[in-house]
DNA sequence: AGCACGCCGACT
DNA sequence: GTCGGCGTGCTC
């Protein structure tokens, strides 16, 4: 822990400060060249630059590469800042001297840095952004302004107004206060001005807390005292002198037993096996005997110990491990394209296990909600104590303990995309599983990168062999194995000669036609789930939207909900009997009446997965359904609750969002079922057709994986779209070829690159000057590759008006570092103009 | 990102 | 008159 006293702002301890300094300045003119004097840190700030400290003499030797020091910046805050590089000579601008060094050991390495550097300069943010994504957040320290009353305060209330009084009251109270608390007292923003003055009538006094928040956790444990521990043949003794208490005789020997199988007896143990309570061990601790105390453990138990011997592999299999193999022997990225249920995951536990066995770690990457699937408990059955699992339910704390076992060499990590910050030391594989997956590229906040594309950078940086792998490869990446950039192989067949399931398009036009649709379900739809329940079988419905109804409309003025912060319309909510906004959270009652004309006749429009609950349980009143999707999945289990019921058959009919599609292989799922592809493909973005196909694969992959041939049903108005004729013949080679030529034909990638530039303000007429300014920059050195400015689809989020550019760059490097450097000055200028500098700037290199 | 400083409108 | 809003600049 690490606390100093320290008044901000307080003249007399700021210059006892300074005295200190110029010492250790004289010094160090004794010692000079000897060693690094200065130090460059990261704050975890979104600073362009690093910044430069001294060194005092005291702490020249533990300074290092990769350490946290304790720093001050600005007037009173401090920070764990990181160090990531040492000089010898001082830079041409005054520096502060660095605290303290948080750190005995490093904890990053220097690929660490190097990935940060590339990703910052790639993804055109700063360092700090890199690194707040990057540490765990229990890494990152932050003073916190702790308020308490003065030892000079004589508690006498007068002098002071209303305010000063409220504070001063609850500090008698309370002791200490955050600048926070004193906010919420006042109920007001600015609360500066008020504690200058109280600190100047000598009421408060301020304090930076600076404090580790990583806390190891403990367990009580007993064990021997001296002489009884090293020299067994002393125990008769201590056996005599607990002759008289019967609960006390057992409790040793119930240790002794524990002790012999165990390498360290926990309280619990010996209170379960002797039946005894503290008491009792508290009594033989003053005795002499057992000694209690506390032990580090680990947070992060709780896998599989029993491993499981992996199953045989197929001839499909054992050809695709070799062909990977070689590829990588040519040193090339490998794109592994395998149908869904082709058994990948063998391949890769195969590879996985032979970088083990030479000393290397693994990194394996996948979708985040992919990560509380069967996917993670098979892997772990496979690798035991080897793997460790980083995912977003982690708390800070064991986020720490894996960061540290990374660093430690655990050979296996598994995580979504955020995992591939962890430090390595010998990262020898990267398997980057569902390559296609758009959750692999982070939006918001910078850094906005793309986790596949990093991690073939930090392969490069640590020479790994890097496998990408997908049933529904992205049009870049089978792009980069056309071009023999990857190498490509493929798997064809679905383990265990098991058919692909047979998919059908149901044209709903048709079904409306024949009046025989009802409600959202086609009558084949309806029937095959009948025939399917019948069977004892199970299906899936998966439909893109979640909520019930997204639209809330008068029906005779046209008027509906809106978000108040956002331009989208509000989603009406049964569970909760409300509209909420899909973007900001807002949350408002149904107006019983139209705002806009009075009418009463208000009506939902359009369906989410709530309405196809509810309705479903009119049509199939006997069907146990449940519902997955982000609302259902909140609390800690929930999600892996739904998964076992559905897996264990107290579940018939599972409807979901996304959600369905990612990673689930049960058993008995005999039906698919999409309920709208139309909204899939309706989406104003260029890649609306590439993720609509792998949407309707991946949740087509879900049917019949065990037993026998499952069935596909895709409902949909425009039954003639090209992707529903590809995804119906499983067609990717044709879908590939039509997307691309249409990418070529519309310049999108992958035949050129984006960059795509949001500008934001709370006014209106503030983005839109900002925007004409930008727009004649980026225009003038770049001309016909600048688009815009334009409204994006939703021009209004949380309050802020936004105006889109997109930069189209065709390949190459120069060009790439072209645009960059004219995006940044651009940035920059527009931060240095007149009454912009408000106007916030998003940058997303690649976006998607 | 904070935080201080300085400049303007709306209130006791 | 001051309080408190926002815009601007700086932090080793």
């Amino acid at each position: 822990m690490v606390q100093a006293g320290l008044l901000p702002g307080c003249c007399i301890c700021t210059k006892k400060r300074t005295n200190t300094i110029l010492m250790a300045d004289a010094l160090l003119f004794h010692t000079e060249g000897a060693t690094a004097t200065y130090v460059e840190v990261i704050l975890p700030l979104a600073l362009p630059k690093p910044f430069t400290y001294r060194v005092p003499e005291a702490l020249v030797q533990e300074a290092a590469f990769g350490k946290r020091v304790e720093v001050q910046f600005g007037k009173s805050k401090r920070y764990s800042a990181l160090i990531i590089g040492l000089k010898s000579e001082a830079p041409a601008h005054d520096t502060k001297p660095i605290i303290s060094v948080i750190d005995e050991a490093p904890i990053v390495t220097k690929a660490q840095i190097a990935l940060w550097r590339w990703m910052a300069d790639y993804y055109l943010c700063t360092l700090g952004e890199v690194m707040n994504a990057a540490l765990p957040a229990n890494l990152k320290l932050a003073s916190e302004t702790v308020v308490t009353l003065s030892p000079l305060f004589d508690r006498d209330f007068e002098g002071l107004n209303d305010q000063e009084y409220l504070i001063a009251e609850a500090l008698t109270l309370q002791q200490e206060l955050s600048i926070d608390d004193i906010r919420g007292i006042l109920q007001r923003k600015s609360v500066y001005p008020l504690i200058r003055a109280m600190l100047d009538k000598r009421v408060i006094y301020l304090k930076e807390d600076l404090q580790e928040k990583y806390k190891p956790k403990t367990i009580g444990c007993v064990r021997l005292q001296e002489p009884y521990a090293s020299q067994p043949n002393t125990l008769n003794e201590a056996f005599d002198k607990l002759s008289r208490s019967g609960r006390q005789t057992e409790a040793l020997m119930a240790y002794l037993h524990l002790s012999k199988q165990l390498d360290f007896v926990r309280k619990q143990d010996v209170y379960d096996k002797a039946q005894v309570d503290s008491t009792v061990l508290r009594a033989m601790e003053k005795k002499g005997i057992l000694e209690i105390y506390d032990r580090e453990v680990s947070r992060l138990g709780g896998y599989e110990e029993e491993t499981v011997n992996a199953q045989d592999l197929s001839a499909q299999q054992t050809t695709a491990l070799e062909g990977i193999k070689q590829a990588f022997a040519s040193e090339k990225p490998v794109l592994l394209h395998g149908v869904t249920g082709s058994g990948k995951t063998r391949v890769y536990t195969e590879l996985m296990q032979e970088a083990i066995a030479r000393g290397e770690q693994v990194l394996y990457l996948l979708p985040e909600i992919a990560l509380t699937t069967q996917i993670i408990s098979r892997l772990e059955k496979t690798f035991g104590g080897d793997i460790a699992i980083y995912h977003s339910r982690m708390s800070n704390n064991e986020r720490v303990e894996l960061w540290n076992s990374a660093l430690n060499g655990r050979p296996v990590l598994l995580g979504a995309r955020s995992s591939l910050f962890l430090p390595f030391q010998k990262l020898g594989l990267i398997i980057i599983d569902e390559e296609h997956d758009p959750s692999f590229k982070q939006y918001d906040p910078a850094p906005r990168y793309n986790a596949r594309d990093t991690a073939l950078y930090l392969g490069h940086l640590h020479g790994s062999r890097v496998l990408l792998g997908t049933a529904t490869p992205s049009l870049e990446s089978y792009q980069n194995a056309q071009k023999g950039k990857y190498a490509l192989v493929q798997m064809r067949e679905r383990f265990g000669g098991l058919k692909l399931p047979g998919i059908s398009l149901v044209d709903l036009k048709q079904e409306q036609k024949e009046r025989k649709l009802q409600s959202h379900f086609s009558s084949v739809l309806l029937s095959s789930l009948r025939q399917t329940l019948g069977r004892g079988e199970q299906a899936i419905l998966f439909q893109n939207r979640r909520g019930h109804s997204p639209v809330y409309r008068c029906t005779t003025c046209g008027w509906h909900a809106e978000c108040i912060h956002c331009d989208v319309s509000l989603t009406y909510h049964k569970f909760h009997n409300n509209l909420r906004c899909h973007y900001c959270g807002y949350q408002a009652a149904l107006p019983p009446a139209c705002p806009a004309c009075g009418d009463k006749k208000l009506a939902l429009q359009g369906f989410g997965t709530e309405k196809i609950e509810d309705e479903l349980k009119v049509y199939l009143p006997e069907a146990r359904i449940a519902r997955m999707d982000l609302d259902t999945v909140k609390g800690k289990h929930a999600h892996a609750r739904l998964i076992n019921d559905f897996e264990e058959g107290r579940l018939d009919i599972l409807v979901g969002t996304q959600m369905v599609t990612k990673g689930l292989d049960f058993e008995k799922v005999a039906l698919v079922g999409v309920l709208s592809a139309d909204q899939l493909l309706q989406y104003p973005d260029f890649r609306a057709g590439e993720r609509a196909f792998q949407l309707m694969m991946q949740v087509a992959g879900r049917a019949g994986r065990k037993h026998r041939q499952g069935e596909v049903l895709i409902q949909g108005f425009n039954t003639s779209h090209p992707v529903l004729q590809e995804v119906l013949n499983g067609d990717y080679a044709g879908f590939f070829a039509r997307e691309m030529m249409e990418r070529q034909e519309f310049h999108y990638p992958p035949y050129l690159r984006l960059i795509r530039i949001t500008l934001k303000h709370t006014k209106p007429e503030r983005v839109n000057e900002a925007a004409r300014l930008y727009e004649k920059w980026l225009k003038k050195a770049l001309g016909q590759w600048v688009m815009g400015p334009a409204l994006p689809t939703v021009a209004r989020v949380r309050g802020y008006y936004l105006l889109d550019f997109m930069i189209k760059i065709p390949h190459g490097a120069k060009n790439l570092q072209k645009v960059k450097a004219i995006v940044r000055e651009a940035t920059d200028n527009l931060s240095l103009a007149q009454g912009l500098s408000s106007v916030r700037v998003n940058t997303d290199v690649d976006p998607y």
